[in-house]
DNA sequence: AAACTTAGTGTACCTATTACACTAATTGCA
DNA sequence: TGCAATTAGTGTAATAGGTACACTAAGTTT
């Protein structure tokens, strides 16, 4: 290796978890974008981090945080949502990996990341997770590490720090393509749902209106759900036939 | 951060390049699958490296190092490409992270590497990406670091080092979904060509027969093509009407 | 029983995809 | 010079898929 040589640095720490004893990697996180849908809307999930010790200095953002080295990069991502938003057993997709060198200038701020970093000046580089999960099954909870952690209509997410509000964008852009190649299965219904409720969710992914006899006719060619034999309750007006996906 | 301490670590030291005063972040890695075309087969750029001093060690790899501090991972992958092999002003689209903890039992026997690297033990992270170059135009060079530079039939290549088959695999899995989605250009024809050889370049990334009206209705339908006032010349048959790319 | 609300249904047109076989133009060689 | 070899180039019919579009049905509330 012709080209490198090594300095020698005077204090270097390596920073374990107390509890688990776990080496962190200090160069690497994951982050992770949570869709969920109220059979209304698309969400992404956000959580709200009180940045140094300044009151104002409330910060928005995605769940994540920094990789140890004796997990898979998957790994960490279902083990940083759960420690920050207690949501378990989500399937979390990989999507993209984010490191231009400015990511060192949004960190500086953070007292607390720059503390257990080797070495300061370095950037993070970031790896993107998605998932999907129905509003009203999964109930995330702030942890310590987040003071709050709350839904937000994907047209109205707030300013994100670090270069989250641009990892929300590539995920929603991830999220549809997938969606338009059948990629994504129905995490986002309950395991019963009516057919008017299948194509708001495709409207809202897809943000644009779908013709219902069309839709219908569709979906139901392709085998994707199948009749149940039970109609909708306690609406005001004909009861929907309620359907289950296939298989 | 209730579940971090700090460790301390008796010898430490900074990976620089010395030429360019670079700072290698020791986690993270690029490596890059470059396929090329021959006007017959769609091949993958390999690199032979030998590890260690036994002559024995010989070892094919992805053309990939490790990610500079102050460098961006696009900027890093298109970097390592042209100091391994000499390609340059080539598009490289990132496409996957790869990382489980295995990776580094994969890594422990080079030498080179564990000596540049601030936690042997720790896993290497990397960011594949992916281009594609026609054979005819570029010309892969060997560096002082791999010993030598070349191409192989993607249904041939041979066991690699690492977990860089995976990578091979993963890339030509996403090479044939932009295919489909139309979302790769023609880097891999000459300016001027028939379609017969378009037509030859799409069987080879999606790895079936074509029907040649069919193939020609569509391409011209959707314009993606425009001809030529020319024509083949010094072929032993018919000569073929050129073609260029629209715009 | 009338008003309100959402469920549920069919047809006609247009576009895209597939399957399929012969003639045309050039070169090299007998 | 004409024949063999080679690849270029062309059209049609059948099928599948996508789009546009408007009314009746079945409940609830007042």
């Amino acid at each position: 290796m012709l080209n490198y040589i090594f300095v020698f640095q005077p204090t270097q720490y390596q920073i374990k978890n107390f509890r688990m004893n776990h080496t962190v990697n200090p160069h690497v996180s994951v982050d992770c974008v949570i869709f969920g849908f109220d059979n209304e809307r698309l969400n992404v999930l956000l959580i709200e981090r009180t940045a140094g010790d300044t009151p104002a200095a409330v910060q928005y953002a995605l769940p994540g945080d920094l990789v140890w080295e004796d997990e898979s990069l998957d790994n960490a991502a279902s083990r940083v949502l759960k420690e920050l938003t207690n949501l378990e057993g989500i399937y979390l997709k990989q999507f993209k990996a984010f490191g231009n060198p400015n990511r060192v200038n949004d960190f500086k701020d953070l007292d607390w990341l720059q503390s257990y970093r080797q070495q300061p000046q370095a950037r993070v580089i970031t790896i993107g997770y998605y998932a999907f999960i129905r509003m009203d099954e999964l109930h995330p909870e702030a942890s310590s590490f987040a003071e709050k952690v709350f839904w937000r209509d994907i047209h109205e997410v707030p300013l994100l720090g670090f270069d989250h509000n641009e990892i929300v964008d590539e995920a929603i852009e991830v999220l549809r393509n997938d969606f338009d190649s059948n990629k994504i299965g129905f995490e986002l219904l309950p395991d019963k749902f009516t057919l008017s409720q299948l194509q708001t969710l495709y409207e809202s992914i897809l943000d644009r209106k779908l013709d219902k006899r069309n839709f219908r006719k569709k979906v139901l060619k392709e085998s994707i759900v199948v009749p149940l034999d039970e109609k909708q309750k306690g609406v005001l007006h004909k009861p929907a036939q309620l359907f289950e996906l296939n298989q």
